[in-house]
DNA sequence: CTGAAAGCGCTTACAG
DNA sequence: CTGAAAGCGCTTACAG
């Protein structure tokens, strides 16, 4: 089917295309009886503006693209673990992309290995997004970050692990949210808590166990050595993690998971010796993940905002995208987090 | 940044723009010479042709679009129960893209009120992707159906309800599947099984509890009519219907709930009522989702190929697409589905 | 096997 | 407030 152009508004309104091309995008100068017979010609023949032709003509896309690591995000969706982060990018992106007439493209990035330079080139060069949102490891990603600013790409960092000076961003403070978590086990009465650390390749796991110990130590606690498990973000590495902890002859009377699935495994690894969470060990994740609300007892743990960050994200780059660079000031916005009190943390026994 | 475009490609290898998009397309006709040098210009330049002038210029987008309906969606993500299938979908639909060099757009449609028409008949003519994969309820929209045939954009329906007659399809057999899970209770034992009917907007609901009804009426089993409650897919729906289910005064020895968050949701019910999973009352569910490991007993349920069913839509459509049109039989693949037995299903009590 | 010309459907920059 | 011309970076259809 041969499809409506803007010449065939034009005909139909008896204008030129220049006149449907101000209407359609707005634009100001145009006489309101011009503007309603244009309307009324593009709603008859039910014009849509070509995207590729408004691409290749303007200075805009209408795409904004999110990068996210290839490999963790492939193991991730194979492994059957699910995608929680990447689903809350995406609803929070998506939404703002909808109402501004935008379209959300998810690109899987390889950064490990030589190839990042050529593939990130080529998609920058191909799809000339508005913008792009870098979601970890991406948001650190030196060469990433380079060939962005070289393209003159717009980009929002969504929680980067390093600081200010590399773009903009937005993230959420991990080391507090894991302080908070820790005072809140501490302030239960627990001294001896255990803790899991998360997949290293992320900056957070970093993070969230430095707030674990800030809090330790803030309370004049000592943290031997082998209370910090190394995990990887797993439901079976915390069981097997947990199941370490509780085989210590003074076993931790809780445990902090720095992700919920490995807090699950926790609760798995507690219920397979025999014991109660959080009757005897308390159990405490980090996520709000959608299985923290149905493990039996329902997860304590923390809720990122992490739909909001990719929501104010989209929105700095469609504002930056329409506006020209209009705020050029430099963005660093930091979301709260929540803790999410619910079963699975209680005073230690006795 | 000004590109690097076909231009300077040609002049650096001396030969004509014709030329480097021969060698850029694979086409046939290119002495091994010639494209030895445009490919090695090409690669120093780092030129990667430029999609919107492709598009526009050419008969290919290289965009496949998933339509998913919005308002589920929006509810699923919002109501933090995560987005398993449409994250499957994306994974099986995303790796086949990319391996093509195609993008994939994950499109969400009002399918409810007046407006679906303008909105998918705006999005074709903006976007014009080379195919579309439909997603329930979207598969077996009659509007979004009739409006892709008439703009000739190739579509392949996933998982649709209704049956041939309708274009290209790729589904499971949920009547099958729902009829061996019921199979599978009745082999251990269970005479008493009740079942908990998903959101009645998608058509597996009614499928499964189909295949459910069959098996039972098949071995001879009576179904009274409140063992058969409606839920709509949530955990809390299953909570609340597996509840009135252990009310009943002969109660069910078995549970079949047709989503994996609705037998969780029966399996916290049933340790509500100081019961136990499976000892006293068996539970299956549905889906294969992520929190079915996590649950304690772990889960027996059924795998659907979500990500292998759109894995296959996104390769029809960019054969079809690559091609010209070339395959005119009929499409429909049929996949297999999965039992996966673990550990909340046993023999009944006594 | 190779290339010159035309055109895809818009926006930009300019003129009036 | 409105429009005619040029051009975005490719592919198509044709000629040689």
């Amino acid at each position: 089917m041969s499809s409506v152009t803007i010449y065939d508004v034009a005909a139909k309104a008896g204008v030129s295309i220049k006149t449907v091309s101000r209407v359609m995008n707005n634009e100001p100068n145009v006489r309101p009886v011009m503007r309603e017979r244009v309307l009324a010609a593009a709603g008859e023949l039910g014009y849509s503006p070509n995207l590729s032709a408004r691409s290749l003509a303007g200075s805009r896309s209408f795409v904004i693209a999110v990068f996210v690591d290839a490999a963790l995000t492939i193991d991730h969706w194979q492994s059957e673990r699910g995608a929680d982060y990447l689903s809350r990018i995406q609803l929070g992106a998506t939404l703002v992309c909808r109402d501004a007439g935008y379209h959300l493209l998810i690109e899987l990035i390889d950064h490990e290995g030589p190839q990042v330079r050529q593939e990130v080139a080529a998609l920058l060069a191909a799809l000339k997004p508005d913008g792009v949102i870098l979601t970890p490891p991406s948001s650190d990603n030196a060469v990433v970050l380079e060939l962005l600013d070289r393209a003159g790409t717009p980009y929002v960092r969504v929680g980067p692990e390093r600081a200010e000076g590399l773009g903009p961003r937005v993230h959420m403070d991990d080391v507090a949210a894991a302080r908070e978590m820790t005072d809140h086990l501490i302030g239960l009465g627990h001294k001896r808590i255990g803790f899991i650390v998360g997949e290293p390749r992320y900056g957070a796991s970093q993070a969230r166990r430095d707030g674990y110990l800030e809090a330790m130590r803030a309370k004049g606690l000592s943290v031997p050595e082998f209370w910090v498990r190394q995990g990887d973000f797993t439901f079976q590495s915390g069981l097997e993690q947990a199941k370490a902890l509780l085989a210590l002859p003074e076993r931790p009377t809780a445990i902090f998971a720095s992700n919920d699935d490995m807090a699950l495994g926790a609760i798995a690894a507690i219920a397979d010796a025999g014991l109660m969470t959080p009757g005897d060990v308390s159990v405490a994740g980090f996520d709000d993940s959608p299985s923290s609300r149905f493990s039996r007892p329902q997860l304590t743990t923390v809720r990122q905002p992490v739909a909001e960050m990719s929501s104010v994200a989209a929105k700095l780059l469609i504002e930056r995208s329409r506006g020209g660079a209009s705020t050029e000031r430099p963005v660093d916005e930091l979301l709260p987090f929540t803790l999410i009190h619910r079963a699975s943390t209680a005073p230690p026994p006795r």
